[in-house]
DNA sequence: TCGCTCATGTAACGTGTTACATGATTAA
DNA sequence: TTAATCATGTAACACGTTACATGAGCGA
């Protein structure tokens, strides 16, 4: 699945330029999927080439004409086509886990501070999805947002239990490090 | 951050074969980082060019001869400085999630089935980290495990606690669905 | 006056995925 | 005999990121 595919999928809530697309991906989107503009605008292009977007060049006074999609009976079928046939996958990339797996090659207050920065993202991150959580949606968007506290609440409360310990261990055992065991 | 440095990282464990490296990729990285032999080979080898890492060439009967890589003491230093520069981030990227977004789309049985399969999933990498969080690990590695585990099995509880509710709900509501409140 | 919102896009680059190619050994 | 393990790699392609380019309106 693709970018292209998550841009049918915002349009098939309602009509809507590149712009607002980018928003939805910053909000809606943000904790499970990410875009830029960048992709955006050449994903939207190759919809319509498709014939799976149609759009409306809206001229206005003094701002950049607006170019207004909607998705096609086409489009509509193809996204539903495609999410009947996409695995439930899920993929985390975490440079954060990397650090602390190499934890014992960091200053020691370069370890406490990623841990900080790390436990502050995730609370920014809750709040935001506690202020989703509060509007009235359909349930399978309130799904994505309760699965998505849930995760950043453990994560926090992981965090929380375990970076005194971390940081004090990894000083005690400096070099001396036996990592045999993975192999 | 990129699988250059993990490659690096994985030779500041120890002297190791592509192979190798590709072993730790799928057992202590899997949960946080992903690649295959596409991407490792290549990265090694650059990571030679630059003399971030040596080899030695072992021949060996009705087997291919193994290169057995070393991280220099020049790669060495680039990785901690890397580890040391690089924001604790962290990106999921959630095929699973889409899919319950627009689960109104889906048909009621495929609902539940992609449900079920992700359960499935989550609970076969939680064995995966459990096997895991049984050895003697340094104490960064061993927070790693935790903390996928935290995050893994809080995932599994949300799926279990809403999955019922949810098909329900879903097939309650269809095409009655009103997205108003995203915008 | 500063920064945010609206609004569109391109070009270059970096990165990673997938499929392909090869093939013997060993345990079940 | 079947599948897994060991072992290396390439080539084509897909995909996405980043920086750049432009510019007015509006509220604090």
């Amino acid at each position: 699945m693709d970018i292209r595919t998550l841009c049918l999928g915002a349009l098939s809530l309602g009509d809507a330029t590149g712009y607002d697309i980018k928003k939805l991906f910053d909000e809606a989107f943000s904790h499970f999927f990410a875009a830029g503009y960048g992709s955006i605008y050449p994903a939207l292009e190759k919809l319509a080439e498709e014939g799976k977007v149609a759009y409306d060049r809206q001229q206005q006074e003094k701002r950049p004409d607006r170019k207004v999609f909607r998705i096609t009976a086409t489009g509509r079928e193809a996204f539903i086509t495609e999410l009947i046939d996409t695995p439930p996958r899920e993929k985390l990339r975490s440079e954060f886990l990397v650090l602390m797996f190499f934890a014992h090659l960091l200053p020691p207050q370069r370890l406490a501070a990623v841990l900080q920065e790390r436990l502050d993202e995730s609370q920014r991150e809750l709040a935001i999805l506690e202020e989703l959580a509060r509007r009235e949606l359909p349930a399978g968007m309130k799904f994505t947002i309760h699965y998505g506290q849930a995760i950043t609440q453990a994560a926090i409360v992981c965090i929380k239990e375990n970076q005194a310990r971390l940081i004090r261990d990894v000083n005690a055992t400096v070099n001396e490090c036996n990592p045999s065991t993975l192999r």
